[in-house]
DNA sequence: TAGGATAGTGACCGATTACTATCTTATTGC
DNA sequence: GCAATAAGATAGTAATCGGTCACTATCCTA
């Protein structure tokens, strides 16, 4: 009797074997499916970097054709260049965000620092889209937008920086160019470590021991308010 | 007639043409051909990445054919493992010559610090190869070696930082880890910065402006020398 | 409900990849 | 000056890449 069901259980296709793949068979509008290849180039980037996600890689994670995502983007540097264009809008809200909760500059810094290490966290392709060279190479369009981001993000630090020396709240011999040069590699040392102990310790507690010492770095030594 | 000429001529190949290529005809020994395999290897990685060398540039680049290249090595693989090997005894042996030239442990790390930097400045590959998350996932063997050069070279750090603590030269509450993460990423962000700059800053210079910002930060109050 | 618009298919293309099998020739020891 | 050896040349291989093409399935709307 058991034996009975169970084959009758075999049957049914409708199901179509489901071996690996999802049936996903939904239709989409361009502008949804545009975001969804873009969110899927950039989870695949997490996981092998992104000099080895194949657009044959991309359609498999959404269950559709190779051709099908040259009918959303007519290159695949252009899915780069809209992957890092999304990368940086939400980098720059999380960064902007973090930065009109504080109330002085120094605390301005660390919020956007520790904002910027949870972000990457929880999107660990991130890095290695923005600071990876072979995309560098890729594309010129790559290359400037690129290039706009990081200058851009260090102008922005510096900037801190420099008010944070006007309210006599860091050293005033500083060079705000290189303290934000340091802080950008700072999260870069973090991100490296973090893979080469792929993920065993956690990037926002070591980010947290890391930054006072940054702090202590810059700040004017008149200024001794006790670290965290 | 002219057409007569024109096939004889096109028949000698004993001067292949010499098109951009040198003619070079030179036969060597297996040894001198291998480590010259390397440094163009390397060579060619500092101009437009690890990932985009193919075996057919490193022939091209040496004046044989691609596959004289797997008669020296195994696999490609091996190339970029020789390659690693290399970069690890070369930068050993300057980091360790800079650390025995100095008389006290911040003195040291400065002194590391200088010579990677000019190390680096010299064979613009290697922060390419060794922070390259592309060699990272090749291979097994390149991923242990990589991770054995930087947590050796972090250990390293750490292990000056705890003696400059011991000295009282350096803050007692420094986290000796953090600190190294904090240097190593400091060298990073120095690269990162020429990169994007492509070299129109001198890389040694912004390193001597930034340095004393990280020395400000993991030094005692009370041993307050002035900085360079 | 007919028909235009378009998302998606599946076969295919030329180029390029790492790697190999077979032949040729330069070097070297005798 | 003559073999033997090993470096290099030549001409392949199979796999994979990004991208194209003619076509089909599905959706929206007049």
């Amino acid at each position: 009797m058991t034996d009975y069901y169970l084959i009758a259980l075999k049957m049914p296709n409708h199901t179509p074997i489901d071996n690996t793949e999802k049936p996903r068979k939904r239709r989409m509008g361009a502008e949804e499916r545009q975001e969804e290849i873009v969110q899927v180039a950039i989870d695949l980037a997490a996981k092998s970097g992104a000099e080895s996600v194949t657009t044959q890689d991309m359609a498999d994670a959404m269950g559709l054709t190779q051709g099908a995502i040259f009918r959303h983007f007519p290159t695949k540097d252009d899915i780069w260049l809209a992957a890092i264009n999304w990368v940086r809008r939400r980098l720059m809200s999380v960064v902007e965000a973090a930065a009109a909760r504080s109330e002085n500059p120094l605390e301005a810094l660390e919020g956007i620092f520790l904002a910027h290490i949870s972000f990457i966290a929880k999107h660990p392709a991130i890095p290695r889209l923005v600071f990876s060279d072979y995309l560098l190479r890729r594309d010129s369009r790559l290359k400037q937008l690129i290039q706009e981001i990081i200058t851009g993000y260090e102008s922005r630090i510096a900037g801190l920086l420099g008010q944070a020396k006007a309210a006599g709240l860091a050293r005033l011999d500083l060079d705000e160019g290189s303290a934000a040069t340091l802080f950008i590699g700072m999260i870069q040392g973090l991100v490296l470590q973090s893979n080469i102990f792929s993920g065993r310790r956690s990037l926002l507690d070591e980010a947290k021991k890391v930054f006072p010492i940054y702090l202590n770095g810059i700040r004017s030594r008149n200024n001794n308010e006790e670290q965290i």
